[in-house]
DNA sequence: AGCATGAGAAACCGATCGGTCTCCATCAAG
DNA sequence: CTTGATGGAGACCGATCGGTTTCTCATGCT
């Protein structure tokens, strides 16, 4: 029973990682987020080769939870249609808590302009999973040109989550207008 | 003719805040920026206020060229629908620059989660412009929603720009197709 | 009991942050 | 020529950056 009781200092810093660059950017300081995870720098970069690292790995540990919270259920056989507004309904349902400040794999990305940064790549591949689950659903449903299609969720996706987190729209009523309209212009089933 | 050619300490300062803080994000120093302007801080500190006063001033000052850029000329009497995929045309045509890193509206909103940072207050109401242009055009074109459709269309704008910004996306063949789909589903004429 | 290991606290490193201040060269008015 | 205002160069301020190191103490193994 103590193994859940007790986060290891490894989960702590990359709970508070998570948290702290979601909350204040990537430029938190490696101090700060030390001291949030009650872990010595010393202790840290035993842990992790840097700070990059570390933001790489917070990123990469909450992607399949991020993916579990977006995506259908295996064994969920609804058609696509069903299974892609399942999607933007999780995404909506997000945007809408209070500290919400956008998607952080598209975050990240934007705050690090560097491409090649470790946590860059992990965000990017994030996003490539995604826009293949809408690739595979649109073809699965027939549309007119699958690939279009996904590029097209994919957009709408990352712009609500953008639009979200800088607050400038409640969403309430958007996201999934907006999504019918493009699976509607794609004759998708 | 001196006139153009030498801009003043001011001008070379507020070019220089655009232009690095685009490129570096908005950490970039003070030292840096004086440097690239050719300008000592003390000056700085005497033309402006702060650095985040210099940074908002520099996006307000290119706020006008964005606006012109982006939105029809004047005289043009175009139906709304081809006003409205005009701004989209010009975004394609911008994000499509190699050194495109996403609207810097949008992307110094998102770098400064500050929502009351002065620069912050400049993005959000050059972005509620742009949003009031299409629910105008939405009204004029007679379409079914007309605030929604302008929800969407800066949805879709935002969108581009993010995925064009971490480069995710050669937006080739993107984005019309979507915003057309979006303009017939709320029956814009 | 003795000793190795590991980790926390915190000093320390050079660099940089936003911002202030001193020094000095320039230049125009008298 | 003298004087005073201007502004550039850059030292300087305390704070913080990412990262390293030292010191200390608790733990556990033999």
């Amino acid at each position: 029973m103590t193994t859940e009781a007790m986060p290891s200092s490894r989960e702590r810093l990359l709970e508070a990682a998570a948290t702290l660059t979601y909350q204040e950017g990537v430029n938190i300081g490696v101090d700060a987020l030390c001291k949030a995870a009650g872990v010595s720098k010393r202790s840290m970069y035993k842990l992790f080769e840097s700070k990059d690292e570390l933001l790489a790995a917070s990123l990469e540990e909450r992607a399949s939870a991020y993916a579990t919270t977006l995506l259908p259920a295996t064994d969920d056989d609804r058609p696509p249609r069903e299974r892609i507004l399942h999607v933007f309904e999780r995404a909506e349902a997000q945007a809408g808590a209070p500290d919400f400040q956008g998607c952080r794999y598209l975050v990240v990305q934007i705050e690090l302009k560097d491409p090649d940064h470790p946590a860059s790549q992990v965000a990017r591949r994030v996003k490539e999973n995604l826009t293949a689950f809408f690739r595979t659903e649109a073809e699965q449903g027939g549309a007119n040109d699958p690939d279009l299609l996904a590029r097209q969720l994919i957009l709408v996706f990352d712009g609500a989550s953008a639009r979200a987190g800088i607050k400038a729209d409640t969403q309430d009523g958007l996201i999934i207008p907006t999504v019918t309209a493009l699976l509607d212009a794609a004759h998708l089933r």
